[in-house]
DNA sequence: CCGTATTTGTTCGTATGTATT
DNA sequence: CAATACATACGAACAAATACG
């Protein structure tokens, strides 16, 4: 046998689904049921074909409604300058806006925590059993869910804020030219530098749910911690933001290079 | 019911993993008969709950020796200046070696062909039926498979060097200084400018037997390309490179930033 | 080199639960 | 409430790859 069955239906139903003959419109594939009976397959057989598909994030099934073809256009995140992670909502929106594409962003969560985390209190260099604030917001492109982004920032930080009467980082109010912006208004605290780092990984359950990810874990996402630096290279701040792999992009231009093509075309 | 039988059986299991009672050293898991026995479980049930291990790159089976537990140190790629995709062996190597592993890189296979394939085209900005020369090499980190890379010269660059008697870029022999600099010397052609481009997506047959992926698609791999310009923007040569999602992580410093910590440790 | 045992891969069948329409 | 469609679970059989004597 050269190729086990259920990859030459999942194979069949892909070229049908390329060839765009599956799928089309808001239309799920035939039912697994059909599928049975048009490729003289047993049901488990259809749904490993399925699978396979599923994996490889082609479709995409939603009970009990049917199997849909997934059809994303990647937003693609320009990392040139000091775009990209940063948190300011105000440039991501306009980011957004240029390709025209509808940008919003969720009121943010605040939490006063202890930074167990091992990786929060390593990033911020922070001793032992310090506390940081963290901000978290979602964000969504055209209504649907595009990133996730908490900042986290030193206690000391926030206080030294707060005896200038600065409150806005305890607001659950958006701070559109972002908090780093803001630290610098009241503080004179300037980020001198940033490190971005970048991996992939599978979701976590809040992140499946978030952005209505496939049960099985499939679909990985990004996840960027951009650290920011003060004078001294002391860490100011850092900001973890989760992005779906099948709907991002990232582009960083470095020297001398041509206008980016008006993306968003399909 | 609370949770499917499946994953209460994964998460068992990966809590055993994860407490170095599975898995340790060379020997796999118990078989699917053993866990079959020991969960009271059909033996489709225990493979689902191997199959959610295997979706989130916890382990692999190896078919017909057992189910073995993933341990990957990944490495950290740095970004930061002209670095990372640049396809300078040299870079690499010695990048690779500060952290006391041993970087090898295959002869490359050159091939010339028309520039049919989109993206090249595109991204070179050739027109219609121009031909390219690409240079393909596979990379190594301690003998393991690492990165799958592809340089892309448009072919009027490379016949002006043959005019100059300069044919390395023909040569099955790796370059370690890298093809831009090559260029450089011999044409004066300076690379003022590039952008990257990351994505991620499912392997493809081939990079999956590179690699040793699971079959299942579940581990992702990212693109990179690296468009190279010159004077007036033009393009110069396009560099795809390869990284499976769970080997590699990203790295970019912008601006004032501490060192980093010398990595490798496990 | 050969045959056997072990282990996973694939495929079928069947039954029951759960969520949506 | 009923019908539909997917999710979970069990059992069984044969195939394919590898290890070992």
């Amino acid at each position: 046998m050269a190729d086990p069955k259920y990859r030459q239906i999942a194979d069949d139903l892909r070229r049908k689904i390329d060839a765009g003959e599956l799928g089309v419109g808001e239309k799920p594939l035939p039912s697994e049921k059909e599928l049975e009976a048009s490729y003289g397959a047993s049901r488990n057989t259809i749904r490993d074909a399925i699978k396979w598909l599923t994996t490889r994030g082609i479709v995409q099934t939603r009970p009990p409604q049917g199997t849909f073809v997934v059809r994303i256009d990647p937003f693609i995140i320009a990392m040139d300058r000091t775009n990209g992670f940063g948190g300011e909502s105000a440039a991501y929106a306009s980011e957004v806006e240029a390709i025209n594409r509808k940008a919003t962003v969720s009121k943010p969560r605040i939490e006063i925590q202890q930074a167990s985390e091992a990786h929060v209190a390593n990033e911020l260099k922070i001793e032992g059993e310090a506390t940081v604030l963290s901000r978290h917001q979602q964000r969504y492109i055209d209504g649907l869910p595009w990133s996730l982004q908490t900042t986290f920032y030193p206690m000391t930080l926030v206080q030294s804020l707060l005896q200038k009467g600065a409150t806005r980082l305890l607001d659950a109010e958006d701070i559109p030219e972002g908090g780093v912006q803001y630290l610098q208004e009241h503080l004179g605290i300037k980020q001198l530098g940033f490190r971005d780092e970048l991996r992939v990984r599978p979701p976590d359950t809040n992140e499946t749910e978030f952005f209505d990810l496939p049960e099985d874990g499939s679909i990985a996402i990004f996840e960027t911690r951009r650290t920011g630096f003060e004078e001294d290279k002391r860490p100011l701040r850092l900001t973890v933001t989760i992005f779906p792999v099948d709907r991002n992009q990232f582009v960083f231009d470095v020297g001398e290079v041509p206008d980016r093509p008006k993306s968003g075309a399909a």
